[in-house]
RNA sequence: GGCGGAGUGGCCGAGUGGCUUAGGCAAGGGCCUGCAAAGCCCUGUACACGGGUUCGAUUCCCGUCUCCGCCUCCA
């Protein structure tokens, strides 16, 4: 069994093949900087995330475009309310964006190209597409032809006839459902020279511009959230299909975040974003939350839900600790459990893959429990393998924090205080002992005792 | 109006035509522990409603109800 894949467009779940074996190339719709990422959008980059760290789990050269829009009506508009120049408000928020998608462990997209920076390969597609029929310029206005693509509608499903029918009449659009591919200068808005006349770009046109720019004319794999299937994925497909070009083999869309049973939203005012929600638990457990869910249902955001999976989370992260603490680093290349590969490679199953992690955690712990180190150490280096795979380990996230400099002081202070607590047990002085552990867990220091001694953590680090 | 998704045990959340009572969290019982915590074992027998197909449906089909998304900017 291979990767299989649900491919918005033929709506079934298909074997991934891609264009050149050993490679992927994919491409994201990424954020419209106008504000600070929620985790709505963030789940988007880790879904994407994760998928792209299992195409390259052995060794595929994976290439993924994430896009930012850094042009809009809502950039505009928001600068210049708030009294800011347009590129300063975009890259405010590009900066956002970026942090979130660090702080939750997403790797690093191969490139992030800028709607601004690509006007010319946006020049250019309009010119084949005018060129061959398919789009026409009307008062510094470029749009696409609906009516010249009979295929128009086949990724959404939509019938053109039923579309409702939107936007104003009082453009010189030919058939009220052509959407714009450039946007004529408006006075006090920036603006980019072409044969038509200055302008700025259409958000569906910058996308085909760069999709194609970065990964060819035909590319493995389109994805996004699942707003953008119609109008514009589908709007995308038409103009490059239209001007020649294959362009994406599959379509791959996630599902929501809701909250209180709606979209999330700034405009609904049900937002959580991403530094508030730092605050409150850290970046591997809100990351686990997320990942969790498939990507193609809706999580309903709660609380207690966001809750329960820190404990889950945790339970992963304390196994590996009492190994390591016992008996010594474990690596990170162990084996996968073939339920896991067989969850991953049907449709990126999450769940069913956290399900192969805790079979796995308990398997570890038992051996812990009867004193069989090596079948623990097995354990937990293939628990280090899977939840690394998804951007889970608990080691990695944790590494950093523990080395430094601060947390050795720390660990030789408590040292200290749980080797008098050892001797007051010793002495089945208890009231003494307990005494020292209530002490520590004031400071934030939970104790354990465990078969090999005392185990301590930091309770919210 | 058109298109699409969803209703699963206390909660979150998978999945399947009959043996998976996925997995996690919470709860109860037990083991372990000076105690606690953790861990391990056991328990809970769910699949919106009404029909139909079938030897058998939570899983397939039809209908009903409810919820959500897209068709305008949106991850």
């Amino acid at each position: 069994m291979s990767l299989h894949l649900f491919d918005t467009a033929t709506r079934s779940t298909r074997e991934f093949l891609p264009q050149v074996s050993g490679t992927a190339s994919i491409y994201v719709c990424g954020a419209t900087v106008q504000g600070v990422p929620h985790i709505g959008h963030v789940r988007s980059g880790l879904n994407f995330d994760v998928l792209r760290r299992w195409l390259a789990r052995d060794g595929a050269d994976v290439r993924l475009v994430r896009n930012v829009t850094d042009i809009d009506d809502k950039i505009l508009a928001k600068a210049a309310q708030a009294g800011r120049p347009w590129w300063e408000w975009a890259l405010t928020h590009e900066r956002a964006f970026a942090d979130a998608y660090t702080a939750l462990g997403c790797l690093p997209p191969s490139y992030e190209p800028r709607a601004t920076g690509h006007t010319t390969q946006m020049v250019d597609l309009m010119a084949r597409l005018i060129d061959k029929g398919h789009a026409y310029a009307a008062d510094g206005d470029v749009y696409f032809a609906v009516r010249s693509f009979p295929a128009y509608g086949a990724l959404s499903g939509q019938k053109l006839d039923e579309v409702h029918q939107g936007e104003s009449a009082a453009t010189g659009k030919r058939d009220p459902r052509d959407f714009t591919l450039w946007k004529a200068a408006k006075p006090g808005e920036p603006s980019w020279p072409t044969p038509w006349g200055p302008g700025r770009p259409g958000w569906h046109l910058e996308c085909s511009a760069m999709a194609t720019a970065y990964l060819g004319p035909r590319f493995d794999i389109h994805g996004g959230g699942i707003d953008l299937i119609f109008p514009h994925h589908e709007n995308e497909q038409a103009q490059s299909r239209a001007a020649g070009d294959h362009f994406a083999e599959y379509w791959m869309h996630n599902a929501w975040v809701t909250m209180s049973g709606e979209k999330m939203s700034k405009s609904l005012g049900n937002v959580v974003s991403i530094p508030e929600m730092l605050k409150r638990v850290r970046a591997a457990e809100l990351r686990y939350y997320l990942v969790g869910p498939h990507y193609r249902s809706t999580i309903e955001y709660s609380e207690t839900a966001l809750e329960d999976s820190v404990s889950g989370y945790r339970r992963v992260e304390s196994f590996l600790r009492r190994v390591v603490e016992r008996t010594g680093s474990v690596s990170d290349d162990g084996s996968y459990t073939p339920a896991f590969v067989a969850s991953m490679d049907d449709d990126m199953g999450t769940p069913g893959a956290l399900a192969a992690i805790h079979k796995r955690v308990r398997e570890g712990n038992t051996a812990l429990e009867a004193g069989d180190d090596l079948t623990a150490r097995a354990a937990a280096s293939s628990v280090r393998a899977m939840t690394g795979v998804l951007g889970l380990d608990p080691l990695s996230w944790t590494d950093s924090a523990r080395d430094d400099s601060g947390r050795k002081a720390l660990a030789a202070l408590v040292e200290q205080l749980l080797e008098e607590r050892q001797k007051a047990r010793r002495d089945r002085d208890f009231a003494r002992a307990d005494a020292l552990r209530d002490h520590l867990l004031l400071a934030g220091i939970a104790v354990e005792d465990t078969p090999d001694g005392p185990l301590w953590t930091l309770k919210d680090d």
